[in-house]
DNA sequence: TTGAAAGCGCTAACAT
DNA sequence: ATGTTAGCGCTTTCAA
């Protein structure tokens, strides 16, 4: 491939040089019928001699609504959006609009980058995740409608999982298993589900009896939750409350990997209930979060505040999310390990 | 939230009714600062009332790049595309790129309705897999620079895995290991990438004493081999060979579900090396292509173009795989299975 | 078949 | 502080 050097050529260049006027260019390329074959052959000669490309914004008729709608969500790997964005896209699909979708690879910098670049080009945002501040994120919606999800925001309209019942429900899941303490494996710091997460399990857990304590911040992925196994081990737990189904997943297979049995020895719960969850083994104890809805609920609140609509509560909408017992979580062993060596030693329970 | 009749209002009638000039609307949304406070108030009370938004193409200065990139997946839920646009993310960012994800969810339809609306936004596409007919895709290319993966189309630039090179390996591995025939599980049908692994399986097993039968389509998800496992128990065969590895995947879990041992009774390979298959029971074995490399070797070629480079070789980029053989592979067995009962009977070895 | 000219909705000089 | 005016690159009447 040889380079060139780029300078915006418009019609206007394309015409001059092929001596036509720039309608006609314009009709060469955009209704080729309507123009002389052999004139048409000489523009399009000359527009490639020039490096001509149509121009991206102008080509379609500025007055067009684009009918695109932009889904910011932190990382497109993660399973955890797969739903989310299939709900996104249902809904968009009915109201006749199309997602983009733009990835922050977990990064502030990255998603304003991105954000503010597509500001010109989308009707609406929905973001998915968010790794910015609450007030850079007000920046935005001022521009364009907006809705958050997990994060509650004044004054942007919010939808969010019920994290609070649901780390209730571990809580107390985990205290009828007979477990007394638990560590909580810690996603990104700028997650706002991560600090809401940690804050009831450690809140409910000392009105009822489990001692919640907290180690991180982790990558939200599988090998996030592998290193966080070497920081486990130094201290084990008998139950681990991870962030996330991929750090659970970690952990998992980390502590398996050297030789403590799940969930015999250690009890594993994640957040989120990816498919992978449902297909490990064993298989993953976690709070799923109704997320394909909670992606087109997202969408049809964006497209209702571009038709005009206006946003009235300063709350954010709750979704219920429900525990699902699995493979991973069994009652209080009365044995302790030794991970070091991987062997078990009897003791009695320790608080 | 209250929906309001769409009749798009310009600042002009915000304006006219505000009683100012559009220039001083105009300020009073792009500028803040430079407008009285009070008739800046004004106009934000009209402009909400009339229900205006600002225009989302050409609210930037019109002669800007977007430096928007296209990359159009046929289903973002899938894995196998994870490291795909990881690749093309870091190639984007370092040229100075956006990349917009597209979804066409394995339909052609939609796939062709997302590339339209998307022709005046981006400046270029990365067709990372299609379900579009070659012409179809043709007609876009001509419109904006474009690069193709996974298909080899004529006249449009395209980067491919080597999936032939992959097909000859996993028959001779399972050749080694004992078998004498195997059941291709099909993908979409629209793939081309499927088209081509079968053959490369038919054609080299016919070469080296291996038959490979073909059932499907399959939907090329855990479900879609869920759903093939039905199939492949009324003549099981001792080695199964899926499209790609959540159909692999799907088909294990359906076989073990049914008290066929995986790779005892049935040795089970797939093709794109997600990570789940590093980490199920048993590991999968599966052949993996450099997808980061092809996702950014794609980007840094549609920025080559639009670049004004030129396209000159007809023939396809083809990029090496590799045979990873870890666990869901074995030595053919002498045993027979009567799935039905899901108990195992000794028999010889038949064709 | 082709050219001239008028916009599309908005921003940015340049005036006032 | 605000109004006037000239474009941005392209498409589209309207004439010729």
């Amino acid at each position: 491939m040889t380079e060139q050097p780029r300078v915006p050529v418009t019609i206007y260049d394309v015409a001059k040089a092929a001596g036509v006027a720039p309608s006609t260019v314009s009709r060469a390329f955009a209704r080729p019928g309507r123009v002389n074959a052999d004139t048409a052959a000489r523009i399009r000669q000359v527009a490639h001699d020039l490096g001509y490309r149509a121009h991206p914004v102008t080509q379609a008729p500025v007055t067009a609504q684009t009918r695109l709608l932009a889904l910011m969500i932190s990382d497109v790997a993660n399973p955890f959006y797969s739903q989310l964005i299939r709900g996104a896209q249902l809904a968009a699909t009915e109201a006749g609009y199309e997602i983009l979708l733009a990835d922050s690879r977990e990064s502030s910098t990255r998603e304003r980058a991105a954000l503010e670049r597509l500001v010109p080009v989308v009707e609406g945002f929905v973001i998915g995740s968010s790794r910015m501040s609450d007030s850079a994120l007000r920046t935005i919606a001022k521009q364009r409608p907006m809705v958050v999800l997990n994060r509650a925001l004044i004054d942007v309209p919010s939808v969010v999982a019920d994290n609070v019942s649901g780390a209730h429900a571990v809580v107390e899941l985990l205290r009828d298993l007979g477990h007394d303490a638990a560590t909580y494996v810690a996603g990104p710091e700028a997650s706002w589900a991560d600090g809401v997460r940690f804050r009831s399990l450690r809140d409910h857990g000392a009105h009822t009896g489990l001692t919640v304590s907290r180690i991180g911040p982790f990558l939200p992925t599988f090998e996030g939750g592998l290193a966080a196994t070497r920081t486990l081990l130094e201290k084990l737990p008998s139950a681990v409350i991870a962030y996330n189904d991929l750090i659970a997943l970690g952990v998992m297979h980390g502590l398996l990997r050297e030789g403590v049995a799940v969930p015999e020895q250690v009890s594993v719960v994640g957040f989120d209930d990816i498919l992978i969850s449902r297909i490990s083994l064993p298989t993953l104890t976690t709070v799923a979060a109704p997320m394909r809805q909670l992606g087109s609920t997202a969408v049809k609140n964006v497209v209702a505040l571009i038709n005009g609509a206006r946003h009235r509560s300063t709350e954010a909408l709750v979704m219920p999310v429900q525990l699902k017992v699995r493979g991973s979580t069994a009652q209080r062993s009365r044995k302790r390990v030794s991970p070091a060596l991987g062997t078990t030693i009897v003791s009695g329970s320790s608080s």
